[in-house]
DNA sequence: TAACTTAGTTGAATATTTACACTAAGGTTC
DNA sequence: GAACCTTAGTGTAAATATTCAACTAAGTTA
């Protein structure tokens, strides 16, 4: 190519993933504890290598590493950022890709058998979780967590941490939750219908001792709807 | 590490820029062209390895290759996206991380004598330029001018592709060309205001044969403000 | 069957947006 | 120098959207 080529920098690159679920309280991420140097024992977010015969592009990547360590084949998957700098590494220049998933509570109910060893949901308290983390992993989680929190004013980003199946209130349970107010009934469904990311489950209601409520599910479970302006 | 330590995959790994500029019609992206092969002759996105001696991380880097590329030292600078993948370079497993760079009209016309060699303004015309260029650079640029697009709904972008000082009619002007639709003046004051990005310069007006207008320039060079809602 | 709980809708008061007209301040023309 | 032209900058009334809270609906439980 250039007079670079011959000392073409070749970076250790990994990709490494924020992946969110829900718990009663709040949001939830997923940690593993290191088996190895550096940082051995230290938790970290769950990422890899990126296997050059297995992986096609870097979204490939990221989802072997989440089926790996979650069991999860379907998620919402997107690109956070990706760092990389002489210092992240102590065993040099380094670059990591990092994606953020959110994994469906029914995922997360049904493969808890799936999950690697060593990995643990930990709740997100403030921007991060309560402990020291590995690597520049803290201030990843936080840039993760603010996208996040960012995204709940303008997306549909909660109904894909809901189980497949859900209802208005429900759905609008989270949204205050991740959001930490309260939100208007009236605007809230407005604000939904809008958007145009539900479909109803004809026939489906959730019953209890009360009035029987729709059941929705996503449109598509795969992309956010993005609304025209903030909930 | 893990097992995966002995044959860590080192990627080739590059960063790419995206640099904008105003030209009369619209937008303008810098493209340079290629002297060594893969691709030689070809136009593409100016871009360079990483150097692991002189970068202290990808940001670096990219500053770098900008100042390299156009003399341009303090740029507008975002990071777009990062792609990745087996096919996208015929030299093999390959990861481009690719930065917005967004030059103030007057850097452009001072710096004229800085730029490279064999570097050119191209014209965006829909979503690139009219003519095919290196690697998979066109989807690249499809995306940063989609980014560039929308940020134009909802933050203070185009201030930053104007000369230092402007008044707010030529920046109404610029909001106008990158929408492709009018803008109603009273509106476009009262979002400005709001988001206050801007300061006036004390006693300095733009003079013609008509009333004099209120010269402003941003509070900061450096981030975008975001509006609250769209323009 | 009355009471209770949550689902889902309606509507009046308030705030924001939009469209457009208006005033302000220069230079230019005659 | 007075009338006129052009663009800067502001004001306002009508239309639209948001907020807040009350209302009706549909089930279970006592």
């Amino acid at each position: 190519m250039t007079s670079h080529d011959n000392h073409a920098f070749k970076p250790i690159a990994t990709v490494d993933l924020a992946i969110f679920s829900l718990s009663p309280a709040g949001l939830s991420v997923l940690l593993v504890r290191r088996a190895n140097a550096p940082f051995s024992g230290d938790w970290a977010l769950p990422g890899g290598w990126i296997h050059i015969d297995e992986d096609a592009d870097l979204e490939a990547a990221a989802r072997r590493v989440l089926k790996e360590k979650t069991g999860v084949e379907t998620p919402y998957l997107e690109q956070l950022q990706t760092t990389g700098s002489r210092s992240r590494d102590p065993r040099g220049w380094s670059i990591s890709i990092v994606y953020i998933a959110l994994l469906s509570a029914d995922d997360v109910a049904e493969r808890q058998g799936g999950m690697a060893a060593e990995a643990e949901w930990r709740m997100i308290e403030g921007e991060g979780v309560g402990c020291p983390i590995a690597f520049d992993h803290a201030a990843l989680l936080k840039e993760a967590v603010g996208r996040i929190r960012s995204k709940v004013e303008y997306s549909s980003l909660p109904g894909h941490l809901l189980p497949v199946h859900f209802t208005l209130s429900e759905l609008q349970s989270v949204y205050e939750t991740l959001l930490g107010r309260k939100l208007d009934k009236s605007a809230f469904r407005k604000r939904m219908a809008e958007a145009d990311f539900l479909e109803p489950v004809e026939g489906e209601m959730r019953r209890a001792s009360n009035r029987p409520a729709q059941v929705f599910r996503l449109k598509d479970t795969r992309s956010l709807a993005l609304f025209d302006r903030t909930i």
